[in-house]
DNA sequence: TGCGATATTATGTGCATACATAATCATGAA
DNA sequence: TTCATGATTATGTATGCACATAATATCGCA
């Protein structure tokens, strides 16, 4: 019943522990083997089964604690990896060509929940950005930009028309963390005229924020016209 | 500006090499040092270098190559780990008590496109559950819910009042893989009945289906209230 | 010059060993 | 009995070494 019987490679005795957990050999929450155990069994090294019980412990299957020993996580928590989709990228993937036109461009303070979001005091200014991406010359998602000048002084002079503002921030400050919600919301009167659908229609949004080291970067609202899906695997 | 000096363990040359790609020291795409000169800069091993580049490695902060070295990636595509929150716990660590009513549960021919999404025929039935969960007494989400008595036969006597449909599955069929969607949907007459809200409100709502080895087990669709938010870091 | 064989090189991996660290267990004194 | 102390034990981690593997560079020959 084994997956298959790999030599002594550290992910083949992953691969076969792994197995031998779903096949439910032990209980939840049960104490299984120690590396020294799995190592006689599969007669290789501790240090192999080690990293084997490690990677199993990074994906959530087993808790390890020292002397604790090794156990099978007892309510296995599904979570998945979820890639954040650059718009380009999906739109063309689904076979479709790809284009943006920015609505709306210009340096104002930005309203009160956006400030608060990106930890700024009320009377910093930014530059805001409303974007419609379309997908196939049919509009995708509405996008609500704003960007703080201070971090990225670059931004109020770039060219977007080549490259969607999305990607210019990536390219010019990459590795930056930040937060992120999904969220659903009705279509307002401006959001129905863009993206051509009835008022109070149901729309999948997805609101950002990114810091670089303490500093604000940019906070978008994305909305995406009626039919979006946001899949991944668990 | 490096995160911390620390010894020479593998995660604290992990950070310290993460901090040097972060500030900026090679450009998107470059060339870093191999492991023996990183090694010889740390005065620690090849070994210890090796795990420390494999784990950014993985992160998706470097990409290496054998023989081709390692370099930083080129475009930094955002990807984040999401939770799938179980309900309980959810309302619970928000501070309000949880409980849930069962509206119904009955054996029937699933939808067209329930039954296709799970892989089955249209003439295989599966039980149908409707739960209506609550956050102090008011409607927090309703899951309409199929399961696969074939795969889950203990499944029809299960005694539910204590234990949610969602909580017993994971206890019972631990280690399923599955799929998720996430998308927004308009309140139909009896979504809105049940969560108290207007017809044609948004809800935030996520598909859900689980199979373990090869075998469906379930399929869910779960629609939050107004106001629900999926957070999460990137 | 063109092309295939060979050498080189950077990462990938396994192993034996040594020591670190944290939690538990056993011991013994108050 | 209770509590502090030290022994025990399972995991965590670093190291040196050997060899595997893949991609590139180089060389030699036609």
């Amino acid at each position: 019943m084994n997956i298959a019987a790999q030599a002594t490679t550290h992910h083949g005795i992953r691969e076969a522990i792994r197995a031998r957990i779903v096949g439910g050999e032990w209980d939840l929450g049960e104490l299984i083997p120690g590396e020294a155990e799995f190592a006689a069994q599969y007669s290789c090294s501790r240090s192999t089964v080690n990293r084997a019980l490690q990677a199993l412990a990074h994906e959530g299957i087993v808790e390890r604690k020292r002397k604790g020993g090794t156990r099978v996580r007892p309510l296995q928590l599904p979570q998945a990896r979820l890639r954040i989709p650059i718009i380009r990228e999906e739109v063309q993937s689904a076979g479709q060509t790809y284009s943006h036109r920015i609505m709306r461009r210009e340096r104002q303070l930005p309203p009160g929940d956006v400030a608060q979001r990106m930890h700024l005091p009320d009377d910093h200014e930014l530059i805001h950005l409303q974007t419609l991406h379309l997908a196939g010359g049919e509009p995708f998602a509405f996008e609500r930009r704003w960007v703080d000048p201070v971090t990225v002084p670059d931004f109020e002079e770039a060219d977007l028309t080549a490259i969607s503002a999305n990607e210019w921030l990536i390219r010019m400050v990459p590795f930056s963390r930040g937060e992120a919600s999904l969220l659903a919301v009705s279509a307002d009167a401006e959001l129905a005229q863009m993206l051509k659908v009835a008022p109070g229609e149901a729309l999948f949004t997805m609101e950002r924020t990114t810091w670089f080291e303490e500093r604000s970067v940019t906070f978008t609202r994305l909305h995406y016209a009626p039919g979006y899906r946001l899949n991944f695997s668990l």
